[in-house]
DNA sequence: CTGCTAACCAAGCAAGCGCTAGTGTGAACT
DNA sequence: AGTTCACACTAGCGCTTGCTTGGTTAGCAG
């Protein structure tokens, strides 16, 4: 089952609903909350969403599509050297993260809150873009840039990058490519990218 | 302001209620569902809790106060080759998270939930264990057996082991010491800690 | 026996919740 | 000119929420 966000009315009615999640979560979001900052009446919101819990499947689903193209795109554009290829996938990370904040914040603690249906279909989004780490992954593991189990690799990695939306502030000190260069830094040794 | 668990009826009620905001999350745990799994109605739980944030900030209590305990003894026992600390520190925070699961799933992900009192106290507790773990960290850095910015390697660490309650099963094929010394010779790839 | 306290219960209030039903309204198409 | 349709509104239903109130019970100290 696709949600789809056709209409770009309704794009811009799940940016606003997004941001409501992340401010308030979804259990505190009130239909006549995200109403208000839609500039409608509560009743109204029902025009263009079926329930409550399709918004959030709408914002969950904007957000991880966005992830899978930009990683999709970087990763065409950039090579086939292993450690170039970890470095990119790391960066297009933190730019969605950053640049889809919201929808992602979302997508990473109101996972739970999606009825059945919505989380089959987001799952196999979701599963997509951790396949392309993976891959990634596979290939720095055989370059031997990187050691351990392929997936535990990828799933310590993630955690460490999707962890930084709890302390990063992207108007620091570091710009989110710099982010992503410090952790592949901590994980190549042997490349002496130890600056910044 | 102390939360206090003092009596053990009330220590156990807190248990208890971990177990429900696990399963729910805290918004949609209501006190109806809490006194029922207590054996009480809903009026009696306001007899041991002043409020239903008061149950929430009496959960995390109790959880980070038994990481600190945990890590701080841990460390103390390990001798101060920075290695060794390093992974004990890896392995105490992994023996925690999955002891007192509960109460740490609910403190890493309803954290924003507590009303501001309860979350200043609460904030330095886990300030001063995060501070354990930059003190490692710093060691490792001294020693040169790892590279970067000590308060990003810290929270880069962090988020791969937090990350974990999310895809971990204590029950499967590695046990939480396995999956600390596989974080840290992912780390540490001089050392031929390989293994597993 | 009396007085005190911790622990509990029954009943229910006021507020807020998601959602529905029925009704315009103005622009676009026929 | 008539029809359609996307979009919005008003009003409120039925239910659940956190929490309060006033009272009961059992155990224990003097």
């Amino acid at each position: 089952m696709n949600v789809m966000n056709a209409s770009p009315r309704r794009k811009e009615l799940t940016r606003l609903a997004a941001q409501l999640f992340v401010q308030e979560g979804f259990d505190r979001t009130t239909v006549r909350m995200l109403a208000q900052e839609m500039g409608i009446k509560s009743g109204s919101l029902f025009h263009h969403f079926k329930d409550k819990h399709e918004i959030l499947a709408a914002v969950i689903e904007e957000g991880t599509q966005n992830a899978l193209n930009i990683a999709q795109q970087a990763l065409d554009d950039c090579g086939r050297d292993p450690e170039v290829r970890l470095r990119t996938m790391a960066r297009a990370h933190l730019e969605t993260l950053f640049a889809d904040r919201n929808a992602h914040v979302v997508a990473l603690f109101e996972w739970r809150r999606l009825d059945p249906s919505a989380s089959a279909h987001l799952r196999h989004l979701r599963d997509a873009y951790e396949a392309l780490w993976v891959d990634v992954i596979d290939d720095a593991l055989r370059a031997g840039i990187l050691h351990g189990d392929r997936f535990l690799v990828a799933r310590f990695v993630l955690g460490a990058l999707n962890w930084t939306v709890r302390w990063y502030d992207p108007h620091g000190a570091r710009t989110p490519d710099e982010l992503a260069d410090e952790l592949v830094a901590m994980l190549l040794p042997n490349a002496d990218t130890t600056n910044v």
